[in-house]
DNA sequence: GTTCCGAATTGGAGCGCTCCAACAACCTAT
DNA sequence: ATAGGTTGTTGGAGCGCTCCAATTCGGAAC
């Protein structure tokens, strides 16, 4: 920078102005400096000027793995970032709270301005001591009670829209492969729970523990094919479990929908491809990304204290793996 | 970290040892600098060690985008960073040359130890202007020319397994639809042309333009469909075209792979999930992560200045979608 | 030709840390 | 008791920038 000052007959000042374009800076002196950085290869070193100025109009996000429904939601916060003039850093959780807890931290000592977790692992009050005194969003992680801001998706709603489907397809007998500890997965029992009351089939409800995974999918179907009074439809855990479930089915010659009908959740990309569609839940994970990013700048910048929780609809989607109940 | 100091009535450099852990620190000090600034609440910055190091012990990362195909690559990165006591950061280059040589030079000026580029979009020149003098990697790159290392899938190699697995079914029209100006399609078109040539299948190479997208499979699906002497196996540009293609064929009512058999490439994490494995060439991605981050970090640490260029092997993956053809 | 005022420019202190050279303290070994 | 070597500790300069208060500049108004 010296260098640049010296080469272009202008104080280290001026050159630190041209580059945060100042208003109050000459054309010619603007268009010297310019010249000299040219000339000289010259570029600002970000790390310093971050420290001058406290500010690093950098967003950290840290994410559980690197799966495509968390991709989507990096999208829509990258999107929202971008208009506020942020730039978004990623790092991976790799579903595992002491590393989610380290991104977090190494985000705090790199003075990022605010950060998001999605689907994080551990406990509020860790995430929170990780991330010391900047802000924080949680997306897809249940927190009412707590100061921090939230994101998440109406699980419990999705499920009763999962339930009405069915049941507007003449099915009684459905089941539900649950997703354990997994997050939100409470919600979802929850909800499906409420729906098959709320529509006069509370003796119906079901439940086989599970989880988010392809295997576990696939074992519950198993399961359920040895049902003595097998179930005509079944509202999987998420897509990766509904997924493995058919397939399990198609192998054990259980015709996936004339047999049995299956819903998944989340609507991940890979889902509509395939020869059959797999119907689910869509929830707008685009859109709670960029609400997300929404939140943090809002206390960034505006210094807002108090907590929000957002809760945003999900959406069903009909393809190929549901039909109407045959007797 | 003054307030730690005087705290725990040492100097600022005690502390600073401390958090280095500095092996030359008495017992009694170090417990007494941890104590104060467990009661302070103090913890360092990281921008100003970075700003005063002149090393941030990060490198950065720029994917094409966010799908899992990079996620696995960085996964890889992630594991040999880790061993090597290095951060990752993340960034989204969102298919677009100029975002990517923006995140570039964030990383940049944010002074990373080193950047590596994944799939990424620009030609090399404005690659390395916008990394200025970082080290850079490029992974499924193709730029054997140039200064830079490289990491890449030995495409050609791929596309003999491909044409060797389906004329040992007995197939003789096999047919190319390939990934136009994508990344890798020529090495895969040429090594396409070369394998069958060697077989003596010379005259019947035949190759549909297309992408790698979905629905371009489903275009060339219909473009295939119509074709008078119909081939009997068809090598996609990749999986999501093969999948696109599938679709289409089973719409049309053409059996796979009773009628046609369906060859993919990349072995996406998604594709040996559903009712029918796609057979495809897996590309060792995981393994041109860690490689890439090696490489760069031997750059980092030991200076090296030879340039690299790292070809790694692809292996068949055999699930449902070939079989002998039926004459 | 003064006076005044805003626009343009500058020096210097400071952001929070590291690292080096200097120094203090404590051991041996002579 | 003294030289020599560890081991432990400290002040201060410096990393590359920003930002403030102070200064200079160049007109417009009188």
């Amino acid at each position: 920078m010296e260098d640049v000052a010296r080469q272009a007959g202008v104080s280290r000042s001026l050159v630190s102005l041209v580059f945060q374009d100042a208003p109050n800076v000459s054309k010619a002196r603007r268009a010297a400096v310019l010249e000299a950085a040219e000339l000289l290869d010259y570029r600002p070193n970000r790390l310093a000027r971050n420290l001058a100025r406290g500010r690093t109009m950098t967003l950290g996000v840290v994410i559980d793995d690197l799966h495509p429904f968390f991709a989507r939601c990096v999208e829509g916060i990258e999107q929202h970032a971008d208009g506020a003039g942020y730039h978004v850093l990623i790092a991976n959780g790799a579903r595992n709270a002491t590393r989610t807890a380290d991104a977090l931290s190494t985000f705090g000592s790199l003075q990022v301005d605010g950060a998001i977790a999605v689907g994080a692992r551990g406990d509020i009050s860790a995430l929170n001591r990780a991330t010391a005194d900047i802000p924080l969003v949680l997306v897809s992680f249940e927190a009412p009670a707590s100061e921090v801001d939230t994101v998440n998706n109406d699980e419990s709603n999705g499920a009763t829209l999962v339930v009405d489907h069915l049941v507007e397809l003449g099915h009684e007998r459905i089941l539900h492969v649950d997703g354990g500890q997994g997050a939100s997965a409470s919600g979802r029992r929850a909800g499906y729970s409420a729906a098959m009351k709320r529509v006069g089939l509370g003796s119906q409800i079901d439940v086989i523990v599970a989880d988010y995974t392809y295997e576990s999918g696939q074992q519950a179907a198993t399961t359920i094919a040895g049902l003595s009074d097998r179930p005509t439809a079944v509202f999987a855990a998420n897509d990766l479990n509904a997924l493995g479930m058919i397939s399990e089915f198609n192998r054990l010659g259980i015709g996936v929908p004339s047999e049995i009908s299956v819903v998944g959740y989340d609507d991940t990309s890979y889902v509509g491809h395939g020869a059959q569609g797999l119907t689910t839940i869509h929830q707008p994970v685009h859109e709670m990304g960029s609400r997300a990013a929404e939140l943090l700048v809002e206390r960034i910048e505006c210094g807002r204290t108090t907590t929000a929780h957002e809760v945003l609809p999900p959406m069903l989607v009909e393809r190929g793996t549901t039909a109407p109940v045959v007797h």
